[in-house]
RNA sequence: GCUGUUUUAGCUCAGUGGUAGAGCACUUCCUUGGUAAGGAAGAGGUCCCGGGUUCAAGUCCCGGAAACAGCUCCA
């Protein structure tokens, strides 16, 4: 006999070798029913896994995680019984259960397309029907070997090679049987909804060098319902694509004649960018940042002495030649080198460090073309980009201050879902980057301090350093869920001594400043973005391009509504006038749907009496208000949006 | 860069080898209005680019470009 716990702390006992469905059935139909997972002793386990020793259980539903990840990679079984029933002679690469569903990589003799996705569903919903139990086999290194040489799998032979003899284990669903640790479902039955989402293809192992598979995306509810709602969830997300609106609201655009993957500023973008400018301009005044600007173009010796040349060399736009051809130059895809030698121009003293340069610095990058991707992945943009070159007893102290800057910009614009990533180097590859093992370890470990002192919930990520030093990233999702990198601030002990960086110190002698690399928009670009997204178009006050729309009820207030733009545009409140032939809920709707924070309606009434008819952005009519009321109403609210969230200060 | 899909009016999109289409936007006229689409008329096309097949190509074939999804990459 075994001892089981469960989670309300009871204990029972049941034979050895029973399963967690088992267990689940025995205390009730209806929680065998409703269990996806179960987890023994800690460790997620399938309900067809036999328990042979005391355990404590817990039994995971559809909300828990756990199991709709089983519910997800036993769907990806399920669509992988369907092909090799549809396909003769597919062969399967891997197909676990991801974020949101599941895939499965296949070698198909017969491409998959798109049209072929929806009778694999329907197969799939076949053998679903058939409720068909997943059972777990045990086998040896030789067996599995054995079973997939007979299918000709070269994948799972592959994958088995890798693994150790003892640890091996299969699953079946009908007739179908994988290589698989698990944990699933107790029976593919409970699989009632299948949408395949889409075909793509991925390489054999993330290795670019390998075959190419092709993959199929799909996601699958227990409920028709579910995968209804899921569905039209994913609708509502694409109208918030930041291509989408910055089409809609006339912010930026591309054109195939300029070239791929360089965004053209539209006049509303350029306002919205400007005031975002400002902003961070302010901010970084008070933290004592000095303003810098460089060329947009450098000589390629700047970036064979950063290291740049050597690593990124052929992923740059080639070099610009003179006209005698005696010199080349790059167009500048970073900022740092042209810092560093700013920081040289002149002998520095330990007094008069930090020395922190800022510059919203354009640069260009010859993105692999499949990568450009809207705003969020383009060739030329600007970074809003700082250097601080410190000395070691700084460093702590300037990478926390830069943490602060990031941190009342998201709470500013109100970005909460962020995750901050610590990014460190791949230790199994270490010959990516440049530096000595002691001043990486050092870099390291500031960054892992700085923000433990922050109380940041980080997470870890090996092998997505710079080249040159660690990073601490804020990581952003956009609306369907993709992540992306927003702020990232990273420590460098490499580029000092590349460019024979020194300050003079109180003992007379050179020393070795340490810079921090930093940007905590990202770049403009991918923050307007993700700003788009996150807003869906409506932008705070304070950053609206137009916030204000004045709309005459006819044309013989025309005069009246050019009087009030012009008097808030003086006092700095961006106003327009709409004075188009048209009827007043006509203009209501359209600049409704532009998103213009406030309309102000005028009309007879208010024209006699020096009146505004507000209406606030979908929040309909707030009644009227003096112009000037008006005005100081908006400029308190613009100056509480930026103010709220201003963090203690922190002058030295 | 790789795999797949797509590309027709400013935008969103129909289009079956045989005269290029719709809605919105735009222009003009009528209308002069009170809180989410007033009416009429008109103008607008390198059917992504280059080849080929055909009596005839937006439509079929080949090559290229760009956009989209995913992979790979991201200083």
């Amino acid at each position: 006999m075994i001892k089981i716990t469960f989670p309300d702390g009871t204990v029972k006992e049941f034979a050895q070798g029973i399963t967690g469905y088992q267990i689940a059935e025995s205390i009730s139909p209806r929680l065998a029913a409703d269990s996806l997972a179960a987890s023994v002793n800690g460790a997620t386990v399938d309900l067809n896994r036999a328990i042979n020793e005391d355990a404590t259980v817990k039994f995971y539903k559809w909300e828990d995680a756990e199991g709709k990840h089983a519910f997800w990679h036993t769907s990806s079984h399920l669509l992988a019984e369907a092909l090799e029933s549809l396909y003769p002679g597919i062969k399967f690469g891997i197909g676990p259960a991801i974020e949101n569903g599941f895939y499965y990589d296949v070698d198909c003799p017969t491409p998959i397309t798109e049209a072929d996705l929806l009778p694999i569903e329907n197969k799939m919903l076949e053998l679903a029907r058939n409720k068909e139990s997943m059972v777990r086999t045990e086998v040896s290194k030789a067996e599995a070997l054995k079973t997939f040489t007979a299918k000709n799998d070269p994948y799972k032979i592959e994958l088995i090679s890798a693994l150790t003899d003892g640890t091996i284990s299969f699953y079946t669903n009908g007739a179908f049987t994988d290589l698989c640790r698990g944990p699933h479902i107790a029976n593919t039955g409970v699989i009632k909804a299948i949408k395949l989402t889409s075909v793509a293809g991925a390489y054999w192992r993330g290795n670019e060098k390998n075959k190419m598979l092709t993959r199929i995306y799909g996601i699958t509810f227990p409920k028709k319902s579910m995968l209804d709602e899921y569905l039209v969830m994913l609708e509502e997300a694409k109208k918030r694509d930041h291509r989408k609106l910055g089409k809609e609201l006339e912010l930026f655009t591309f054109s195939q004649r300029v070239g791929q993957g360089l965004p053209l500023w539209l006049p509303k973008g350029a306002a919205l960018r400007d005031r975002l400018e400002q902003f961070l301009r302010g901010v970084q005044k008070e933290y004592g940042y000095e303003q810098v600007i460089t060329p947009h173009i450098g000589n390629k010796e700047l970036y064979v002495t950063s290291g740049h040349y050597a690593k990124y060399g052929k992923d740059s736009f080639q070099p610009i030649h003179t006209p005698d051809n005696d010199e080349e130059f790059l167009l500048k895809p970073m900022n740092c080198p042209h810092h560093c030698e700013i920081y040289k121009y002149k002998p520095r003293s330990y007094k008069d460090l930090p020395v922190r340069l800022a510059e919203f610095g354009t640069v260009y990058r010859y993105e692999q073309s499949g990568e450009l991707h809207g705003l969020t992945r383009v060739r030329g943009f600007t970074q809003d980009d700082a250097h601080m070159f410190v000395r070691p007893d700084q460093l702590l102290e300037e990478f926390e201050k830069v943490i602060d800057i990031v941190l009342y910009i998201f709470k500013t614009l109100k970005f909460d879902n962020y995750t901050a990533q610590i990014s460190l180097r791949d230790p199994s590859n270490k010959e990516k980057y440049i530096g000595s093992d002691e001043n990486w370890a050092k870099a390291e470990s500031a960054i892992i301090t700085a923000a433990k002192e922050k109380n940041l919930n980080t997470v870890i990520e090996y092998g997505e350093a710079a080249f040159y030093g660690p990073k601490l990233d804020f990581m952003v999702r956009d609306a369907i869920g993709r992540k992306w990198q927003l702020g990232t601030i990273q420590v460098d002990y490499n580029l000092p001594e590349r460019f024979d960086l020194t300050y003079k110190g109180a003992d007379d002698k050179l020393h070795r400043p340490i810079m921090i690399h930093r940007a905590p928009f990202g770049s403009m670009e991918r923050f307007v973005a993700v700003l788009l997204e996150h807003t869906g178009g409506k932008f705070p006050l304070w950053l609206s391009p137009d916030q204000a729309v004045v709309l005459p009820i006819s044309e013989k207030f025309n005069t009246y509504a050019e009087h009030v733009s012009k008097y808030l545009n003086r006092s700095d409140i961006r106003t327009q006038v709409d004075d188009r032939n048209e009827k007043i809920g006509r203009k209501i709707r359209d600049n409704e749907l532009k998103r213009i924070p406030y309309l102000l309606i005028v009309g007879e009434k208010e024209e006699a009496e020096g009146l505004v008819s507000v209406r606030a952005q979908g929040d309909g009519d707030k009644g009227q208000m003096k112009i000037d009321q008006f005005r100081d109403y908006i400029a308190n609210l613009v100056k509480g949006e930026i103010e709220a969230n201003k963090l203690t200060e922190t002058e030295e």
